[in-house]
DNA sequence: CAGTGGTCTAGACCACGTG
DNA sequence: ACGTGGTCTAGACCACTGC
């Protein structure tokens, strides 16, 4: 049955309440995209893998491919999937190199990075505290995956970062599996745990340099050093991560670009 | 004469060498996102005022009205137009309180920002170093105009500009008509010479006070600072201010999306 | 009511990747 | 040769704005 100019839109349909002033239905591009979300979040489709043709889509949410076509294009433009031409589209993931740099600002001055490795000093549960919590969307107490790591860049040691995780995905973390995991954690979490991280927010501070800084970074006591706290969200807004780093800005620095 | 399927292209056309690889011809959405933004870095439509409608654009460069909507909806959404129903597409303009927050990353710790004001220090010519010649895109020794301002949140200093712009387009800038001028700076930039800002580059760093930072921002010598180092742009990637900002981050901080 | 951008469709052809 | 996404067109109708 084809829709269109003679036939109303197929979601969320024009009745129900008579004279009632109903909520003014969204576009069903926005529809579609929803539905595109909800099977993303329900891992209908993995990282790395390729989702239905556009013709395919159409055919399943009964609209045109222009239609399922805008819907994707929101979707890639916030860099949850990723279009090539000639092959199909794919779920975003942090395994590709692509999407390294997204997430890690920070640079040494002289252009290209070096080789990161990560070194975890520890891995432990832990309760939240209240402002944990509140950070996370739990509950005062709840149960976390705590993680201490230090960055380096080359052999220098530059982020001393302190992790939190929600243990109801993250239960199963340890120390081994940490060491093991070669590449970006967020490339872990998703393969691992199946838990995307698709944004951020942060925060930037300069903090003078504690004891334990001092002695996990090689500087002076008392030295400036960037602090990044970041909350981390998957799927609807739903927060799986905060993350304090405390960063040495002598030899590189933290880009961003405003548009 | 209508153009699509049985009609080339109408620009770029196909010929020229035989067979020679020429260049594949760019999409026409892109061709015309390239004339929109001539007539936008020519001035023929102002800052705030309504470039001509679609359909318009449609005629004038003889393609269809998608295609128009497509180029449009790329420059819309690098916020160089804004899009508004029922009345037109507009030129963006940073006296709009809605471009403001895009470049002050600055907030206070608790919600919403309180008023900011500035408060000029000095304004005076000033030849360019190598390395500012080299941010700026000009020749050492190039002409400069120099700034220097203390932006206040209500009335705590918070931050220490320096700034740096080419005298070619500000040479007439003065003390005087920086006091004057209410609301931000890009927004006298634009309205007064003629410049529009429309994307910056920032470095970000921790750095402890000097003598000068402090008798400016009221803090103790080797306070941490976050030093941020902004380049700004306006159309055609032309850079046309350095900007180095110092700042008080013990009750406000720098925010960020990472997507 | 006329004009603007916003949505939706349908169909053509192109460019790319794979077999 | 085939299937994918990418471009381009044409035309319909909707939603908002302002006269």
């Amino acid at each position: 049955m084809p829709l269109g100019s003679s036939t109303p839109p197929p979601y969320e349909s024009d009745d129900g309440g008579r004279a009632a002033p109903r909520a003014r239905t969204r576009p069903l591009y926005r529809q579609v995209r929803h539905l595109l979300l909800e099977s993303l979040r329900r891992g209908e489709w993995m990282p790395g893998t390729a989702i239905p043709s556009e013709t395919e889509l159409a055919v399943r949410f009964q609209v045109s491919q222009g239609t399922v076509r805008k819907a994707i294009d929101e979707l890639a433009s916030e860099n949850l999937l990723v279009r090539r031409q000639g092959k199909g589209t794919f779920v975003a993931t942090h395994q590709e190199p692509r999407a390294q740099y997204r997430f890690l600002r920070l640079l040494p001055d002289d252009g290209t990075p070096a080789a990161t490795s990560s070194r975890f000093l520890e891995c432990c549960p832990q309760r939240a505290s209240a402002q944990l919590a509140d950070r996370l969307g739990l509950r005062t107490g709840a149960p976390l995956m705590y993680v201490r790591r230090v960055l380096l860049f080359g052999d220098w040691p530059r982020v001393l970062d302190d992790i939190w995780l929600p243990a109801g995905p993250f239960g199963g973390l340890s120390a081994e599996r940490l060491a093991q995991y070669k590449g970006p954690l967020y490339g872990l979490f998703e393969s691992e745990f199946g838990v995307r991280m698709i944004r951020a927010v942060e925060e930037l501070r300069a903090v003078p340099s504690t004891a334990e800084d001092s002695a996990a970074l090689q500087v002076a006591m008392g030295t400036p050093l960037l602090r990044v706290d970041r909350v981390s969200y998957t799927y609807g807004d739903r927060a799986i991560e905060f993350r304090r780093g405390h960063c040495v800005t002598n030899d590189c620095h933290y880009w961003n670009r405003l548009a």
